[in-house]
RNA sequence: GCCGACGUAGCUCAGGGGUAGAGCAGCUGAUUCGUAAUCAGCAGGCCAAGGGUUCAAAUCCCUUCGUCGGCUCCA
């Protein structure tokens, strides 16, 4: 081969040899399949432009647009089409960023007048025009100097900005009919290749996330390369409507919020109430199990208590304060401070270790008013907290102690979960030393149970190092729940000890945790997880009685009162309807089972069960359903929770 | 907290300066019915709260509270 000549092997082993400099398009299509779907080349791992030239040889494949790399290709291609409309209609307007996200993709502008929903259909109009135009979209590169100065000559300072912390020479700018864009690539060929769009939301943004930077207008859409992806997509959001648990918690009659309540204070109904009873049961008695105490605390502590813990300087703006007696007492944001002076009550041994202090706590936070969010960020909350003293050397079992505990109990509800190390943020406080040895704590005990995790450099707790759980909502955003977080300072700062074998003082180790996180939360996510179709053993109403007439109320009463008795949670319905209005009802409810009860029944003392898949039971007797119900709840809990509640 | 949208009956929503509307739910009556909506009648609202503009405000303006989508923060 000479140097005019480059060798390129497809994914299919075959080899073919092209002059230098040839277009990555030919050389793929050179291959002879797939022609049309590429948006975009791999030559050895690094994704190039379709008419970029092949420098070097080596393997190639095409990008099929409907990859995940292709639809990011594809999302972000539609971003700057949004921008150049944008700049169209908006000659003044300044462009920020507008990458490609999970589903879609959004662009920063700065504009004197918020877009509003009209402002979006001018947009979409105007990039249908330039779609139909099929321009070019070329890749220019021209040396740093050169593009910061074409920006700044036109105004461009937030792409001046970007520029002024890129450290290459070169830099690549992507050109499509009049709008020139930094981007480093790569781009679709030209812009009929976005086939099937749509811009779903303006919102405000802070240039680089930063409050003390201007706000920016940032455009939401999504892009496909078909109608049929888009229209999908948006029947998952439409779907996810449904799911949610704020609409859920109104229809099932589980919780409410209240203006004369105040933001954030959810309120439970019975249902929700019973709900969380059930969560919470379940909870204690898997801590039980575990060999966890459980404890109490109080809600208000003496300010000069949270002074010594750190709270009041590293916490104070998420906290309330209140008087009493002339004294300053804030209100607990966590639960900690009891559960360390219960440990300080006496000495401890070394014998004594580790202590494992469970308590469900009820903690306020000051959280901002715009981010509250139905039950899944609010103000005042349960959280399923648990503080373990131990000696160093008992660290690393006591983790992976608590990491079982985890993947258990999410594998009962069936979550699917992302776990991320988050280490030292800029506030905080603690030695080098202490916090190092803590990270490698928790990096140790999930490598030790081979488990994969993200890492977020400086996203730690004040105190210490952590390990958080995240689960999806219905729209696949996520939330923390669990979070396991080393505290090398609250023992230090309390002058915890215990009496060692040696008959010294030694520090012990704190570790904080939650397995749900907060009892709202893991509602709130709960809900969305099963549409509000409750497994049978958490379902707040497992049974809904129907009659079919008057006639047979008397029996039902008495069935009733049977099922109750024997720890089942049934209602009655005995209202005057016909029997397909009472069914839809329970159906729209959710209830798992539907008891029947017509003269059939009656004569043969019996129920004809009904469950929420429309599958029909045979006419059964009340002691032969409950031991039904028991299987079942045995098996949707692991053997946790048979018939009744603790 | 910031940007934007929004707040009308229990729920879902219409009405946008001139007497508050619909469907569902509720109540009453009729019907007594077999697996996702029986019929009829009745009742239900200080239009989030407070202030202004106007002869007149649910409607226009301001403030507050709350909700939604984001930013940021976090369980």
């Amino acid at each position: 081969m000479n140097s005019e000549h480059v060798e390129v092997i497809y994914t299919d082993g075959q080899k073919k040899q092209f002059p230098k400099g040839v277009p990555i398009e030919e050389a793929l299509d050179a291959a002879g399949k797939g022609k049309d779907r590429w948006v975009a080349g791999r030559l050895n791992g690094v994704l190039l432009d379709l008419r970029s030239g092949l420098e070097e040889g080596g393997h190639l494949e095409g990008v099929p647009v409907d990859s995940k790399e292709g639809l990011e290709i594809l999302r972000h291609s539609t971003s700057h089409l949004m921008a150049q409309a944008v700049k169209k209609l908006y000659p003044k307007a300044r462009f920020a960023i507008g990458p490609a996200i999970e589903n879609g993709f959004y662009y920063d502008f700065e504009v004197d007048e918020p877009f509003s929903q009209e402002d979006l259909s001018k947009i979409e109009s105007k990039m249908k025009e330039i779609i139909s135009a099929r321009l070019e979209v070329k890749r220019r590169e021209m040396p740093r100097e050169e593009a910061i100065r074409y920006f700044e000559e036109r105004d461009e300072s937030y792409k001046v900005e970007l520029l002024e912390e890129i450290s290459d020479d070169i830099i690549s700018c992507y050109q499509q009919g009049d709008f020139l864009d930094l981007c480093r690539g790569p781009h679709i060929p030209h812009t009929g290749h976005v086939k099937a769009f749509k811009l779903l939301s303006v919102a405000g943004a802070y240039w680089r996330g930063d409050e003390s930077k201007p706000m920016l207008q940032r455009i939401y859409g999504t892009s496909f390369p078909d109608r049929d992806g888009l229209k999908q997509y948006l029947k998952f959001l439409e779907e996810a409507r449904k799911r949610d648990h704020r609409r859920l918690g109104k229809d099932l009659d589980l919780f409410s919020f209240n203006d004369e309540v105040g933001a954030g204070m959810p309120i439970y109904h019975p249902k929700g109430a019973l709900l969380r009873h059930i969560l919470e049961s379940f909870e204690k008695r898997e801590h039980l199990r575990r060999g966890y105490q459980v404890v109490m605390g109080p809600t208000l502590l003496k300010t000069d208590l949270w002074k010594r813990s750190g709270h009041f300087d590293n916490y104070r703006e998420n906290m309330y304060f209140t008087e009493i007696d002339e004294q300053s007492y804030g209100v607990k944001p966590m639960n900690c401070l009891a559960h360390m002076l219960i440990y300080k009550s006496r000495i401890r041994s070394y014998r004594d270790l580790p202590l494992r202090y469970f308590e469900l706590g009820t903690v306020h936070r000051h959280e901002k008013s715009g981010v509250l969010h139905g039950l899944l960020r609010v103000r005042q909350f349960t959280q399923d907290d648990a503080h373990i003293l131990c000696m160093p050397e008992q660290l690393h079992e006591e983790i992976q102690g608590i990491i079982d505990f985890v993947v258990e109990v999410m594998g009962i509800f069936g979550f699917a979960y992302e776990m991320e190390i988050s280490t030292r943020p800029e506030k905080s406080i603690g030695t080098d030393e202490d916090w190092e040895k803590a990270t490698a704590a928790l990096v140790g005990a999930l490598e030790g149970k081979g488990i994969s995790y993200n890492v977020c450099e400086g996203d730690g707790a004040f105190y210490g190092p952590k390990i958080d759980v995240k689960l999806k909502d219905a729209l696949d955003r996520k939330w923390q729940c669990a979070t396991i977080q080393c505290d090398f300072t609250l023992p230090d700062r309390f002058d915890l000890t215990y009496v060692g074998a040696d008959g010294h003082r030694h520090r012990p180790v704190m570790v904080h945790r939650v397995i749900l996180g907060a009892v709202e939360r893991f509602m709130g996510v709960l809900i969305e997880h099963y549409a509000g179709a409750f497994p049978l053993w958490l379902s707040p109403v497992q049974a809904t009685i129907v009659t079919v007439t008057d006639s047979q109320v008397d029996f039902a009463r008495k069935v009733w009162e049977e099922l109750k008795g024997m720890g089942l949670r049934v209602e009655l319905d005995d209202r005057n309807e016909k029997l397909g209005y009472k069914i839809r009802e329970a159906q729209l409810q959710k209830v798992p089972y539907m008891l029947v009860i017509g003269d059939r029944e009656v004569s043969a003392v019996g129920i004809a069960p009904r469950r929420r898949d429309g599958t029909q039971l045979e006419l059964m007797s009340t002691g032969d359903f409950a031991a039904l119900v028991e299987r079942e709840c045995l098996e949707a809990s692991k053997g946790r929770v048979g018939l009744g509640i603790i």
